[in-house]
DNA sequence: ACTCCGATGTTTACGTTGTTCACATTCGGT
DNA sequence: ACCGAATGTGAACAACGTAAACATCGGAGT
């Protein structure tokens, strides 16, 4: 009784269903949110079958954190959607104001995936696993070294400060978001905050190329 | 029968004593590991009784954050001790990059201490908060703010640009000591992450200060 | 000096969580 | 049509946060 477009055993395809049911909670709740029982119980299913698909509860979180991470990336996409300057020395420029403001954008927008997307902090070689790739098929850390590598390319960045300069910006957007989500920001008004983000991340590129 | 430095009631000082049982299991642990239970185990007292001291679990936790939140201001007042240049402005640098350096170092030193610092991750109130101050009776937050008020005073900085200023290196440091602490750098050798966080740091500063 | 009250700590209990193990059900190949 | 492997269930366990009833201690007031 194939349901069609998913491979089908006893409840369908329960490993996604986990992922899509700890994901709202996520959205919900963060991190915390997604406790082994609660997403069992929102898939309709008991505790223990999640083992014939996750290791563990930590493994659960993590799977449904790269899930969270794909969504990160298609926002940093949509945000670059808009950087079509003629002149590739501005374009590049652009994309990278493209990341940061994606990046925390969506971290002001759904602040509890973007809790459970930085979850435990995933390590170096999630940073390029599949799952957590948006639509163009680069992570939110592909995009971020891409955008860098265009600026070198394109002149605006010395190849040597490339590194020190995407560890930089990387920890700039993701100190603000964090701060802004879940740190001392988080009462600020949201206006406020996006306008906060927009200027420090400007600030910051204007900074680091020249 | 008073012990001499410490009020005595049933236990000596039970509140203090939470806390400094706490503190030991997240320098060890980090914020996960200072469970209500296994605080008040190691203090050698019942669970119930720490609620005569906290009202919750995360009242503790916050409680135990800002004795470590009080060792991040040490170690930055430690750093700063070196800033004696002469020159009001090149000292208003170093004291900039002493900010940076002794909330890196102290994340790098000490990870479980710096995670429970960052617990909840306190409110805006919380940054100003008594228990909270180092040796000089500063916050963290304050002695990155006088760092930069000093800059300002010395014409390194123009007063608008202040606030944001300080929200970036803020958000840069923070950013960076999470990535190196519990993100995807933790597993680069420790001296590389020395050697980073200075350059970030540094390379921050300068470009801020034109 | 004695009593009493409030502050402090204990015991017991409840509900929730992650996890495991023995058991039941279902799917797919032969 | 069967059988083994894959998948889901049920019951159980230890650990957790929390609450309520009870015990004990210290100091204030007579």
């Amino acid at each position: 009784m194939e349901a069609g477009n998913t491979r089908s055993y006893h409840h369908g395809d329960l490993d996604a269903a986990l992922v899509a049911a700890g994901y709202e909670l996520a959205r919900a709740g963060g991190a915390d949110a997604v406790t082994l029982r609660a997403t069992t119980r929102r898939a309709g299913v008991s505790p223990a079958a999640a083992y014939r698909h996750f290791s563990s509860h930590e493994d659960l979180q993590l799977a449904v954190g790269a899930r969270a991470m794909a969504d990160l990336a298609r926002s940093i996409e949509v945000h670059q959607a808009d950087a079509t300057d003629p002149d590739p020395a501005v374009r590049a420029r652009q994309r990278l104001i493209a990341v940061g403001e994606g990046y925390i954008g969506f971290a002001l927008d759904s602040p509890g995936a973007f809790d459970i997307a930085m979850f435990g902090l995933f390590t170096m070689e999630h940073a390029f696993a599949p799952e957590t790739m948006g639509d163009t098929g680069r992570t939110p850390f592909q995009l971020l070294t891409d955008a860098i590598a265009d600026l070198v390319a394109v002149g605006l960045l010395a190849a040597e400060r490339a590194e020190p300069a995407a560890i930089t910006c990387w920890s700039t957007v993701h100190g603000f978001a964090t701060l802004a989500t879940s740190g001392p920001l988080r009462t600020h008004p949201r206006p406020e905050l996006d306008a906060l983000g927009a200027r420090i991340v400007r600030g910051l590129t204007d900074a680091l190329l020249r």
